[in-house]
DNA sequence: CATGAATGAGGGTTCATTCAT
DNA sequence: TATGAATGAACCCTCATTCAT
């Protein structure tokens, strides 16, 4: 069950939808708070009752999205299967999840590589300290080589985004056999 | 010899290191022509001189650091020493570069995740193209797998890249020993 | 007893309190409606409950005043006294009076200085048209020199003033001599 | 001559005279820049290359009417004279450069009300600072009474202003006689 | 009586760009 | 070449006010 989502009124979904929309269309800078509400049909007025600045609006919008994210993937782990499983079916979840829905791709990016990615937690690259997490789990259980978790989850998720970019702008997505041959790459490197 | 840089002036070159260090401090948007006229002490219509718009001042550079980071990784190539070899040192001489050049690789990374991106070749990411040609010269050597060189790319580059994007955000920056890990990990998992 | 504050309610009492500590803390155009409203707590459309503009409740307010301010000195006046005394007690009641309340002071100076002056009296600084009777009156009884009222309220209202003011931006008060003092220097000019 | 003049340019002037002009007839807050901006056929941007913020125009703009009121007054004082001869021509030659110019004397008494204020000078009062030395010279001289120069300023400045604003308001203008009775009445209370 | 979500005109300010010098 | 004054559209945000609940 998503916890977040039962804060957001229909208002503020309705006006992320928008935002994610424009950004994925003009970019971040290129998406003002007037093109916001004449899309949205929402005034602009009534955005600032819901966010009380742009930032505000647009840091929501990148915890939400990460929430989201966080769901379909990491949520959708399950303990009880073999560790390996578990890191083949979190790369496939994350790349699946952002080639369904380019424009949290769009965003997370450009967000994470403006400087408003320093007002939003200590991660340089989304999802970094989820995935630090799980990789410690696997080391712990010397499943692993002593790499930096750091490292790994650099090669991780440098892969997954930038696959799901060339689906972004190239519209070729990966078939499965091509997520597991990633996948296993970056396994038979670092496992024991 | 650099063969752009002689088209080059010196003015040109001072706007360029300007404007790199105003992105890296301030980000894409932060960052305005004025300021630039200011930090340089270079008249706006002077400016103006050199390049018709603010968009070809920054296709410019965008060239002109892909240019530079080609000729410091790709030009120090050499076809005579072991394809493997070639595979790691390329990775190596990225990273390094990249590394020595924080505003190189943040305006990189702002560059490719705006929709500035569509005016500059058919990359989705930088050194793509370049990186594709590499790896399919060691498909046609039965080197590799089979597996299509853009995700070979996306695992390339998404690891030098993000492991990069680390020692900008957090200044850790690998051990040798480390490049060589990751390397390795992104060559054994490809090699026939 | 007081007519006009039959009239007014617990919540009106309220909103003038709050516009008066707001006004005098951020200026006349630095205090919004809704600015009001989060100080005071109640909620915008009650204040339009009660007011049916902002103009209303500035207009009402400096009424509210001019009808505290009168009570404290005009409403001291005792006609049984000497007209010398009740000169002297009318300068000092209200210099006092607005050195109790630097808030009305304020309220008053920025609401006579501004345009809206015009939408109350005709009075172009508060308490003339009073002040003009009471000189009258003293004229009648032939205890001053023809000099007009209004130049004898402008001096009279313009030291009171600039003295209170003194006190709200200095905190410099002035003892009971130099009150003494200075209604002395008025009567002694303008007595028979 | 006047020393800041010469460093007024003729665009800045023009400012001036319109913000006077509207502020004058709209009040301190009902004078937007694009009001100026209309009104003085300059554009808006052109007059943030002049003042770098509304607030800087504002209060650059008093500091440029204090100056020519200290001209206009204090500038024109004669050392030579007689002190009381001093005294009450100060008087006039203040109360006659506010009747020649109403937009002074309603820019200075708004400037002076609002909480722009703090932001220029200690001065409470315009002029007071100024009226304050030669105030004290006279003291010196043991040519009045020992009260604070404090309070003169206060009486003074006060029945200039009010008397000002009387005529500004109601297009009363004192006659000749009547500044000399008033500058009369408080020269005769505070000489020794 | 009381609430506060909703409105959009208008606020101050910045911007890329032009052009006369 | 080099300058920087001039432009006005567009930016983010605040405001007094309304009205359905």
């Amino acid at each position: 069950m998503n916890v977040l989502s039962e804060k957001i009124s229909e208002k503020e979904e309705l006006l992320f939808q928008t935002t994610l929309k424009l950004v994925f269309e003009n970019g971040f800078h290129g998406t003002s708070m007037s093109m916001i509400s004449k899309e949205s049909g929402v005034a602009i007025g009534t955005i600032y009752h819901y966010f009380k600045s742009k930032d505000e609006l647009l840091l929501t919008l990148i915890r939400h999205i990460k929430q989201l994210g966080f769901e379909e993937s990491f949520g959708k782990d399950n303990r009880k299967l073999d560790y390996q499983e578990r890191f083949k079916l979190l790369w496939r979840h994350l790349y699946e999840h952002l080639v369904a829905h380019p424009e949290f791709m769009s965003y997370i990016t450009q967000f994470y590589s403006s400087p408003f990615r320093e007002k939003e937690s200590n991660d340089s690259i989304c999802f970094q300290t989820e995935l630090g997490l799980f990789i410690q789990e696997g080391q712990r259980q010397n499943l692993m080589k002593d790499i930096s978790h750091d490292l790994v989850s650099s090669i991780f998720l440098g892969s997954v985004m930038n696959c799901a970019k060339q689906y972004v702008h190239k519209k070729k997505k990966l078939k499965q056999s091509e997520m597991e041959t990633l996948a296993n790459i970056i396994w038979n490197g670092i496992k024991s």
